[in-house]
DNA sequence: TGACTGTGGGTTTTT
DNA sequence: CCCACAGTCA
């Protein structure tokens, strides 16, 4: 048994209570990992068939990474165990059962990016304007209500939300709503958030008992990261563990100070309500940080202790001091950029720290490109991952377009992307008569397009054959042939091919690449599909053209695996969760930036923001370097942001004062806004949340806060006027520009190191001396 | 039908 | 700044 002396008293016992619910609290670098997949080694050792046993996860890559850390301990049998996303194994579940709930097995799994496509369309022909009803937050308000299980007709019946609607001026929400839930189940096609909702209605209605069934299969449920479940992860869950004779054998790992999915419906309620629904719950809390040394996991403790609603606990490590943090002040985001870059090629040389340790996180991916530019300019190798992904392309697209057709024709976003593309006759107003078509018959576009009463020319019926009998000689062989023979003559006889093959532009042959990329994949797919199915689950081809095509859809590009280079990462702090490095570089801590504009407004938002700060610097391991640029560009042009708050959280102890760094604090001690204070004791949901350390410098900061101003009238405030303000105290005024009703002074500060700063008149004190 | 151009809008975060 | 899309022209 010698896996169990790898493990902690606490960690150990979580390990070995295989029986009913458990719920592990693990902080970050406490071995949660290690903790899931030494429980599952000691079930298979204990003699559990490896197929009653279920992980669920929330990427690939953590899947992956578990099922192959099961393996170095027990063997082999690791391979039947179910690891996967939820996402995964409920489509490997939905393909197999689909027929039940009036789908295909054959269904389509459509992306964000073909989600925003149908809803668009809907939005168009209900005439409604895209500038309103904007797609992408139509779909965010869709998405949210399947994963709270509002249907249609909830959704018209509760008050709230149909208020909500009317109030900004979008009535018609729930309409599209209805008719993009009529059209994917016409298109055979399931949503992300169908993956969820499907496999809980199948449950409900549960036809032939297939609940129990399943039940039957997964004895022993595992969820990591489950304070990212949004409510309807935990209704299927719920349905899955809790019933009459339910052994509740359900392990659970999470840590509420790392929930960073709150914006798409993860509820750290589900952690909470855990307790009440599991009255037989055992709970273990790993505290113990094997990741990170002192200054870092002390900085990480102080921020995260100005949350509300926190599980009670202490991350501590043994791990030495170290160094400490690393503070970059910089003038300019491409200033900010440089300096990393160089202090990399620096940490290199003096660390001997290979690429691979390194990581440069942000808070929007669009950040990454000057930090692309000054790690190319010193000739470092880098990976971005995040932005588009290679399956997001257009290129790609269109061929995977064809695949989806070719097993599935009644997918109508696949039709309309491809139908005319490359041209072949058939214009947008033939598109139109076919969709209206289908519309009035209540058909798919696949079958309108052969409807007698479709009035276009014959040139365009004739077009529109010879479309249908290409796709359809596919779809016949799609079932028989190999994947990859088939997908390479689609991209011949689709025409896509000649069409790429005739750009010679460094961008076109990039893209006739990227396809041929993808036979690559079904090639290399098939075959390790083939080595590796499960015969229990008697599922269909595992290697066929449609399991292919499931796969990429969940993809992630951080799936995508590493060819052996040596590379820095660049990638937001959202993806960054989960994984270490010896050196890590937070960047862009700038109010408006991280925390994000969108969040300034509401606490919880904030809080949400402080946990994935919580969770960025948690990542390093040795060295942690913070930066800030005074000046960003965005949208094309320069904007003035202050230091981000969370960095007034941090004691200046844990902070690197060496050279010129040290400035950089004064520049945000007494920031303009009102000092934070740590959560409070007591302030807590459940009764038990943590009673954070208390603070010392931001409560001495605040002393310096002097009494009421008179507020002068704004007509008063013009160039060369010395004034006085609330938080900064005594400055002049170099500059007031603006329209009369919102003027923009600039004014120099003669505390904070004379800096200038830009303070909109209507909202600031200024008292004039 | 395709290429070009101007405009407008967009940056949170992802399975 | 960068992209997507609508509109115009050959």
């Amino acid at each position: 048994m010698s896996y169990l002396d790898e493990l902690n008293p606490i960690q150990r016992a979580a390990v070995i209570n295989i029986e009913g619910p458990v719920l592990v609290i693990a902080g970050p670098g406490s071995g949660k990992t290690r903790v899931l997949t030494y429980r599952i080694a000691h079930l298979l050792e204990h003699h559990v068939p490896p197929r009653e046993i279920l992980a669920l996860t929330f990427t690939n890559k953590s899947a992956r990474e578990m099922k192959e850390r099961i393996e170095k301990v027990v063997g082999e049998s690791a391979q039947h165990v179910w690891a996967g996303t939820f996402h995964s194994v409920f489509a490997r579940i939905l393909r197999y059962e689909a027929e039940k709930i009036g789908y295909p097995s054959s269904f389509t799994i459509y992306d964000t990016d073909d989600t925003i496509s149908v809803i668009k369309a809907i939005i168009k022909e209900m005439n409604l304007d895209t500038t309103v009803y904007n797609p992408s937050a139509v779909r965010s308000r869709i998405s949210l209500c399947k994963s709270n299980l509002i249907t249609p007709p909830l959704y018209r019946q509760n008050a709230d939300m149909m208020q909500q609607d009317r109030a900004a001026r979008k009535p018609y929400v729930v309409d599209i709503y209805e008719k993009y839930v009529a059209r994917c189940h016409r298109s055979g096609a399931m949503d992300f958030d169908d993956l969820l909702y499907q496999l809980y209605r199948l449950f409900q209605q549960n036809p032939d008992n297939i609940l129990d069934k399943y039940r039957r299969r997964f004895r022993y449920i595992h969820v990591d990261e489950f304070q990212d479940t949004n409510f309807l992860q935990y209704a299927i869950l719920r349905l899955l563990v809790k019933y009459e004779g339910s052994l509740e054998n359900v392990f659970i790992v999470g840590d509420d100070a790392q929930s960073i999915y709150a914006f798409r419906g993860a509820t750290i309620d589900n952690i909470l309500d855990f307790e009440k629904d599991y009255p037989t719950l055992k709970t273990f809390k790993l505290e113990q940080n094997y990741r990170s040394t002192h200054h870092i996991v002390e900085a990480a403790n102080e921020v995260i202790s100005y949350n509300r609603r926190q599980l009670p606990k202490t991350i501590w490590t043994d791990r030495e001091e170290r160094q400490k943090i690393k503070l970059l002040k910089c003038v300019t985001d491409d200033e900010e950029a440089k300096r990393v870059a160089d202090l990399i090629l620096e940490q290199k040389h003096r660390y001997h720290l290979p690429n691979s340790e390194i990581a440069v996180l942000y808070r929007t991916n669009a950040q990454s490109r000057k930090f692309e530019e000054h790690l190319r300019k010193i000739n470092l190798q880098y990976r971005v991952f995040g932005g588009m992904s290679f399956y997001q392309r257009k290129e790609v697209k269109d061929l995977v377009a064809y695949l989806r057709l070719a097993v599935n024709a009644r997918d109508e976003e696949a039709l309309r992307r491809v139908i005319n593309f490359p041209t072949r006759g058939i214009s947008d107003a033939t598109i139109d008569k076919i969709s209206a078509i289908a519309g009035a018959t209540n058909t798919t576009m696949w079958d309108a397009m052969m409807h007698p009463a479709l009035d276009v020319t014959d040139r365009a019926k004739k077009s529109l054959f010879g479309f249908r009998m290409m796709v359809e000689d596919w779809q016949k062989r799609a079932a028989s042939e190999s994947a990859f023979k088939l997908a390479a003559e689609i991209l011949r006889k689709s025409g896509l091919h000649e069409l790429l093959k005739g750009d010679t532009s460094p961008e076109g042959i990039g893209r006739l690449e990227n396809v041929n990329a993808v036979l690559d994949a079904i090639s290399e797919f098939a075959d390790t599909q083939n080595a590796n199915t499960d015969p229990a689950l008697n599922l269909v081809s595992e290697s066929s053209l449609a399991a292919y095509l499931q796969t990429i859809t969940l993809l992630t590009d951080a799936d995508e695996k590493a060819e052996g280079t040596d590379y820095i990462t660049l990638m937001s702090v959202h993806s960054a969760k989960g994984l270490e490095y010896k050196s890590v570089f937070v960047t862009g801590l700038e109010e408006q930036l991280f925390p994000s504009f969108m969040s300034l407004e509401d606490p919880k938002g904030l809080d949400e923001e402080r946990r994935l700060f919580y969770v960025a610097i948690t990542r390093a391991k040795e060295f942690l370097t913070i930066s800030f640029a005074q000046n960003r560009y965005r949208f094309g042009q320069i904007r003035a942001n202050e230091p981000s708050r969370f960095l007034e959280e941090i004691d200046l102890k844990h902070f690197d004062m060496v050279g010129g760094i040290g400035a950089a604090r004064t520049n945000y001690q007494g920031g303009n806004r009102e000092q934070p204070q740590p959560a409070s004791k007591g302030a807590s949901l459940s009764g038990n949340f943590a009673n954070p350390r208390l603070r010392t410098m931001q409560q001495a900061a605040s002393a310096r806060v002097s009494a009421p101003i008179e507020a002068s009238p704004v007509e008063a405030l013009i160039a060369g006027v010395k004034v006085l303000h609330q938080k900064f105290g005594e400055g002049q005024i170099v500059n007031v520009e603006g329209p009369k009703d919102n003027r923009v002074a600039t004014i120099r500060f003669k505390d904070d190191d004379m800096s200038e700063r830009r303070i909109v008149l209507k909202f600031a004190k200024l008292q004039v001396i």
